[in-house]
DNA sequence: TTGACGATGCCCT
DNA sequence: GGGCATCGTCAAA
């Protein structure tokens, strides 16, 4: 992953520039990749839905302190959450990644969901990391690129129209359970609790067949 | 096809 | 022992 992606990007912006993008991980021989297409963004301190909120640091969120351009995963009811930190070292900012979409070795990734099909694959935080056989903490503040997990900046998709709505799962935070720091690719099936209606299965939200891209 | 809810593992107090 | 940035199942329309 190229570092420069982060120059000069605040994390709302990160959050939006991600859409597209091409999340791989290589795991037991296994090579995966999917487009990112739902994201949502973590402000720090400040942001009562965050893990650091009032600059809380423990050994579970270490991670979120480290400098832009590298990993946080933690671990939630036996399930895997992926996040890129996005701000300078000791500004715990980060992105959680939401949704993708399959491009590479879909008939594994519904193996490791335990034969769960079509959108339910990858369209959720937990659902993705079990898709791609992503099941560590291991990679927790390390680089992404350092180790087999990385995201290729340069080969993607263009969304046509990227959404902004409210987080999911953050109830009771006043105006952070509002803010619209939801961010995700209009109209592709793969993003989380979209209504079925707002689907569409041939464009999927892109500007472009993103195929020839790759 | 959508909304409600109970299961569930682990970190933190 | 509480709480959680979730998921899958079930029931009703």
């Amino acid at each position: 992953m190229d570092m420069d992606f982060f120059k000069a990007k605040d994390t709302i912006t990160v959050a939006k520039a991600l859409l597209g993008t091409l999340l791989t991980y290589d795991h037991l021989g296994q090579q995966y990749a999917g487009y990112i297409v739902e994201t949502e963004a973590y402000l720090g301190q400040i942001d009562a839905a965050s893990h650091a909120f009032r600059g809380k640091r423990t050994v579970r969120n270490e991670a979120l302190f480290a400098p832009s351009g590298a990993i946080y995963i933690y671990q939630m009811r036996g399930l895997y959450l992926l996040n890129v930190i996005t701000a300078a070292k000791d500004t715990p900012e980060g992105v959680l990644i939401r949704g993708i979409e399959p491009v590479i070795n879909l008939t594994q990734m519904i193996e490791n969901r335990h034969g769960q099909k079509g959108i339910n694959v990858t369209n959720g935080p937990g659902k993705l990391c079990q898709a791609m056989a992503l099941h560590t903490l291991s990679y927790n503040g390390k680089r992404f690129g350092e180790v087999p997990l990385d995201i290729e900046v340069d080969h993607r998709a263009v969304p046509k129209t990227v959404l902004a709505a409210s987080r999911i799962g953050v109830p009771n935070k006043g105006e952070w359970t509002e803010k619209a720091l939801r961010f995700y690719v209009a109209h592709n099936p793969y993003v989380s609790k979209l209504p079925k209606k707002m689907m569409d299965f041939k464009t999927r939200g892109w500007q472009t067949d993103e195929s020839t891209n790759f």
